[in-house]
RNA sequence: GCUCGAGUGGCGGAAUUGGUAGACGCGCUGGAUUCAAAAUCCAGUGUUUUAGGACGUGCGGGUUCGAUUCCCGCCUCGAGUACCA
């Protein structure tokens, strides 16, 4: 080591230090003048053609960086560099997903303002990014939790809340639109993504609600709603947990319990989206698994919903639509009708059937509906789109004149219906007289547009079951039904015989908490509500059930159960006794369900017999659609996201409410930043922490924030949201915010901006984000898209998944419990236990009795002895000697590359260690033993990029990473390795520095007048390093790069031909020290800008090929011969070999192959 | 359970469409240099062997002149997801 550059140094001696490869020196220089120069701004103007590489930006934790996060940073740093060498203008930024949890979790405990812990946490992030050399342009960093970004979130959160999704036009609309198709026409013929059960109004219904009731209908269709959630609120933390948080019904923390709690929550119409995220996979370069995630995720099952009628719960209530005592209450009076109108279209009048024969297959011209319901009532016939309605009368009494003439008049009034009226003998006689009637009025009516649109009511609502299954083809199968606990119409349809059982069973369910009830699914559990519902097809009656194997999240919360096809029907039907009718051609179902679609042929089914699946479906839901009970339905798994957080650290929604109303506040006011609180924690009361709040409420008159009114005064004053926005509502969009460099006050990103860089062409980051930050920002793009803000429907056009670095831990062994057992008789002798830290060298006992020695030397039997006085252990040869041990972790930094422990560093670890003793090794070292595991500080497995960087620079450190593996692959870090890498680099510079003392030496004699053999290398690597930089197969070039500098340097090539070249090729990689040779290369412009290396051919061409030459298969000597000889001559080279007759041992050949340039094998 | 991915020396890994299995690096062994160490350089390193060879890419089959690569059946590990009707 030399003690200094002073002057004791000599001259010779400084040389030698100052060409060395000083790294530190180099990469702090580099990095100095890249920020100087801004030599990575990206510009939103440019000739050349544009790129956007893009890493999943990091949440800024507490614990800094370990030498995993880089990875993908690498990665994209280095395809990035790639680009710019190719010509690109390219858009590498960086930001932070600043607002989260473990600030929050933080603030609690310490009070420390989450914003301030933020800003710390990112400043350390920042200085150890930048010094690991990336091309990022920080210029236009994003934190999600800045007022000026979240602004923007905010914003978007109000396009939501002012959209809805028409199903027609299969795209968001402005809820405006909405307002004004619901002033004109009503809501019957809006084909929208909504809440259930909305009810119809007609135009002049709309026009005559206020303000209030308008925006509670209105909140029922808008992309973002409010909906009564149920959470799991934990009143002793004070907090809503989410599902993960919560262990056997009590919270993880604590172990306090845990109750479901319904509480209003914003969510966001993900589910209008499913179809359209589905099918945009198709369109996208992203790694297959991650698809399949996704697309597991959304669930697209294909099958049907079938209704089943609920029968009376006692014939002797009667039958009749209006004694149907189960079913009370306004809205259940549309159910009602339709039910009797089904019943009334089967037993139609002569007359109807009449006329009913002309109207169905549009003789008219125009489409016709039989018996159906409009407000609350059921007309004979109805021209939904020409709004006709036409009534067939038989005797009239004075009664039925009466109540006639009302609906009449409501029907023309409200609805805007023409009534045609005809008497039965006008049909049954005249027929043609009054077809011609009506087809007069229908020229003279205007049209209606979507008028074929049918007006549906409700699911559920119609005194039926709907259930959704993908096996309609078994519905011959069915034996009873079975609804989920929670199901709406359980109480509506049990039995005063079945009540108790019921709400017993309901109160015990609710208790287990979702994660026990689907962590328990061996049990079988079910009560019978005593009603029965009529089966669509054979009118049986059915059994009704409820079953918490039934979700009331999926589908419609209810199954027809068919025990022979569906193994928990099965289960279900055996546990409880239940028939288990076989439906299925030559199945045994003695054992278990028979549920293999493929090979099925459907028997004992009526109509489907003897057809397979597919046909037995197709043919069912046609049959379905015809009798009115039931349609070919897509069913998405997908639900929607529920958009509200407890919390204090995350945007604050822009809404305030007004008659219980959300209302939004202008987008001129935004951003509403988050308030003050004196904690972190909810109020007493259960609210959110932003309940704490001194000002928070809004003055809609002044536009501000202000503090709460007092009594009697502040008319325009209104309570803000006090939920908070998730995590993923920033990282949904941060993409575009990157674009915009300029007009950052103004717009979210400009149009520009948008239209310039359109979407990320390459995404890096972790596959966890799978179904979280990936899912919901492709939705947020779609939506976006729909509304114009966007030109673009997907975020990121080509995905790659950066494997996990895993971490070394290191074990250390430490005694629990020494076990004796006499060699005699193998009994066991006793335990002892040790009160002493005793700590153990890994596998010492494997030498078999040298470990007994060590034992006797180290453990002295008098501790044994005190311990247990009944057992005198005198001589320890006697036993067989069993350790028991505990393994503990050692903080990975005390242990070296041969997995020796520093013991005194280990000792002053910890105070329990302080005094432990250590059996070592004869040399006097101590192994521990290793495992590989997750990288985390609790494992002291963390190794720290700093670190690597100060001993051996970022350049060595960003080609190990690469070098460690495939990308996309989980691997071990392992320190040890470092040095093949740092080495190679060493040698990379000395190839630059060959000439006296190491000084740089390149000379600009062509290389050919040497051998010529650098320029093969040199485009060999070429060509290999751009192959794999495409295909994003880092390590291979890497590796290639070693292969070319040893070619090199045993060349001793120094031409200026090659090297420069070789500079640009290793600087994506390795760029501080790309540039520092450049920069003796004699270049005043930085590296990144020069063009990568054109490859020649010329250079690779071969005209000899050393053939391995094989015997049946098996590889026996190679052969070199000349690459232009033909088939035939190979053969006869191949054949003359002496060689070649050792091996055939007098045998003919059979069989000679050959393939020129690559093989010949013979076979005989 | 279902879906997806992966199994190759002591270790990380390579072999782009079936064509010389183990590139490159670590580690290990021996040597050179050094007072010594570090650093550097050189040689060797899949297993086994009677030194000819034999066996080797999780296991068992198959296709082929030839299989780490393709097909069938299993085993193990990892990830995601889970009573989804």
């Amino acid at each position: 080591m030399f003690r200094s550059l002073g002057e004791g140094t000599s001259f010779f001696q400084k040389k030698i230090i100052m060409s060395k490869y000083h790294f530190n020196e180099i990469e702090d220089k580099w990095q100095q003048i890249w920020r100087e120069r801004k030599t990575f701004k990206a510009e939103n103007k440019s000739e050349k053609p544009k790129y956007y590489v893009l890493d999943m930006f990091p949440y800024p934790s507490g614990a800094g960086l370990h030498v995993g996060h880089p990875l993908g940073y690498i990665a994209s740093d280095i395809y990035a560099r790639y680009k710019r060498h190719q010509g690109f203008n390219v858009l590498h930024p960086q930001g932070y997903d600043s607002f989260g949890l473990p600030a929050e979790q933080y603030a609690i405990q310490t009070g420390q303002h989450p914003a301030k812990t933020t800003e710390e946490n990112i400043a350390r992030y920042r200085e150890q990014l930048d010094k690991l050399g990336f091309s990022f342009d920080w210029s236009r960093e994003v934190r999600t939790s800045n007022p000026e970004y979240y602004r923007w979130t905010q914003w978007i959160f109000l396009q939501l809340f002012d959209s809805w999704y028409d199903k027609d036009q299969n795209k968001a609309r402005a809820i405006e639109e909405l307002r004004v198709i619901f002033s004109s026409e009503g809501n019957v013929h809006v084909n929208a993504v909504c809440d259930e059960g909305i009810a119809h109004f007609t135009a002049s219904e709309w026009l005559d609600f206020s303000e209030t009731k308008k925006q509670e209908i209105l909140l029922k269709y808008r992309l973002t709603y409010l909906a009564e959630t149920e959470v799991n609120w934990c009143p002793q933390l004070g907090t809503v947990l989410a599902n993960d948080e919560i262990v056997n019904g009590v919270s993880e923390r604590g172990g306090y319990p845990v109750v479901r709690k319904k509480m209003k929550q914003w969510s966001m119409r993900i589910t209008a989206y499913a179809q359209r995220l589905l099918d945009g996979l198709d369109k996208i370069d992203w790694p297959q698994p991650l698809k399949d995630s996704q697309t597991n995720w959304i669930g697209r099952s294909k099958g049907a919903t079938v209704e089943f009628k609920v029968l009376p719960p006692a014939p002797s209530e009667g039958r009749g639509a209006d004694s149907a005592g189960y079913l009370t209450g306004n809205s259940k009076i549309i159910g009602t009708l339709l039910s009797r109108a089904k019943e009334m279209r089967k037993n139609p009048t002569k007359a109807e059937s009449v006329l009913w024969n002309e109207l169905r297959t549009k003789k008219v011209g125009f489409k016709f509906r039989q018996q159906h319901p409009i407000d609350n009532y059921i007309v004979d016939f109805v021209c939904l789109s020409k709004r006709l309605i036409i009534e067939v009368d038989g005797e009239i009494h004075q009664y039925q004149l009466e109540k006639d003439g009302e609906r009449e008049l409501l029907l023309k009034e409200k609805k805007g219906f023409k009534i045609l009226r005809f008497t039965n003998d006008e049909v049954i006689n005249n027929l043609e007289t009054v077809l011609s009637k009506i087809e007069q009025t229908l020229k003279i009516l205007p049209s209606i547009e979507d008028s074929e649109q049918p007006q549906i009511p409700p699911l559920g609502a119609r005194g039926t079951i709907p259930v959704f299954t993908t096996r309609p083809d078994t519905i011959f199968g069915v034996s009873f039904m079975t609804l989920a606990p929670e199901h709406d119409l359980v109480s509506k349809i049990t039995t005063p015989e079945q009540k108790e059982a019921v709400e017993n069973y309901i109160e015990a369910t609710a208790k287990r908490s979702e994660r026990e009830r689907m962590a328990d699914v061996k049990t079988i559990t079910g009560v019978f509500t005593g009603a029965y519902a009529e089966h669509p097809f054979t009118g049986d009656s059915i059994p009704i059930w409820i079953g918490d194997y039934v979700l009331a999240g999926y589908g419609t919360g209810a199954v027809m159960s068919v025990p022979c096809g569906d193994q928990r029907d099965y289960d279900f039907a055996k546990h409880f006794n239940l028939p288990i009718p076989n439906i299925f051609k030559d199945a045994d179902i003695s054992e278990e369900a028979y549920s293999d679609k493929d090979n099925t042929i459907i028997t004992n089914s009526d109509f489907l017999n003897d057809l397979n699946y597919q046909q037995a479906t197709e043919k069912i839901i046609a049959a379905l659609e015809e009798k009115g009970v039931g349609e070919g339905k897509i069913n998405y798994r997908l639900r929607d996201a529920v958009f509200s957080r407890q919390r204090y650290w995350g945007e604050p929604f822009p809404i305030y409410y007004k008659d219980e109303m959300p209302h939004p506040i202008p987008t001129e006011c935004l951003p509403l930043r988050l308030p003050e609180v004196e904690k972190y924690l909810p109020t007493e009361e259960g609210e959110p922490p932003l309940g704490r709040a001194s000002k928070w409420y809004w003055n809609e008159k002044n536009n501000e924030v202000v503090s709460p009114p007092l009594e009697g005064q502040g008319e325009d004053i209104y309570p803000l949201e006090l939920n908070t926005m998730p995590g993923w509502a920033g990282s949904s969009w941060y993409m575009f915010r990157y674009m915009e460099d300029a007009k950052r006050d103004e717009v979210f990103a400009s149009k520009e901006a948008l239209n310039y860089w359109k979407n990320v062409d390459l995404y890096i980051g972790g596959s966890e984000h799978a179904t979280g930050h990936l899912l919901y920002s492709r939705f947020w793009v779609k939506f976006m898209h729909d509304r114009g803000l966007v030109p673009v429907e997907e975020p990121f056009k080509k995905l790659i998944n950066q494997g996990m670095i895993l971490g070394e831990s290191a074990f250390i062994q430490r005694i629990e419990r020494i076990y004796f057992e006499t060699k005699v008789d193998g009994k066991p002798f006793g335990y002892f236990s040790i009160d002493k830290t005793v700590f153990i060298s890994d596998k010492i006992f494997e030498k078999g009795e040298i470990g007994k020695e060590i034992l006797k030397d180290n453990l002295p039997l008098r501790e044994l002895d005190q311990k247990s006085n009944e057992y005198i252990i005198q001589n320890i040869d006697s036993y067989r000697v069993k350790i028991i041990v505990n393994n503990i972790h050692a903080d990975v930094s005390f242990v070296n590359i041969h997995n020796e422990l520093d013991i005194e560093a280990f000792k002053n670890w910890r105070e329990e260690y302080k005094n432990a003793e250590f059996i070592t090794e004869e040399d006097d070292s101590f192994k521990v033993s290793r495992e590989v595991e997750k990288m985390s500080k609790s494992k002291y497995n963390v190794v720290n990029p700093d670190d690597i960087c100060n001993q051996y620079g970022a350049d060595t450190l960003r080609m190990y990473e690469m070098f460690l593996g495939p990308l996309e692959q989980a691997k071990p870090w392992n320190t040890a390795g470092i040095t093949g890498v740092h080495g190679f680099l060493k040698k990379l510079w000395k190839l630059y520095h060959s000439g006296p003392n190491d000084s740089f030496y390149v000379t600009d004699t062509p290389p050919s007048e040497g051998l010529g053999e650098a320029l093969k290398t040199l485009h060999k690597t070429i060509k290999k390093t751009q192959e794999d930089i495409e295909h994003f197969s880092f390590n291979t070039s890497v590796s290639s790069f070693m292969i070319a500098v040893n070619e090199l340097t045993s060349q001793n090539c120094n031409s200026r031909e090659v090297l420069e070249p070789l500079a640009i090729l290793i600087s994506p990689y390795a760029p501080h020290i790309a540039e520092e040779l450049w920069q003796k290369l004699g270049h005043s412009e930085s590296i990144s800008t020069a063009p990568f290396p054109k490859f020649e051919q010329q250079y690779l061409v071969e005209s000899s090929k050393e053939y391995p030459i094989s015997f049946n298969g098996k590889m026996r000597f190679t052969l070199e011969l000349p690459l232009d000889l033909s088939k035939d001559e190979i053969e006869s080279a191949v054949m003359a070999h002496e060689k070649t007759a050792q091996y055939l041992e007098g045998r003919t050949p059979k069989k000679v192959i050959i393939v020129p340039g690559k093989i010949v094998n013979i076979v005989g």
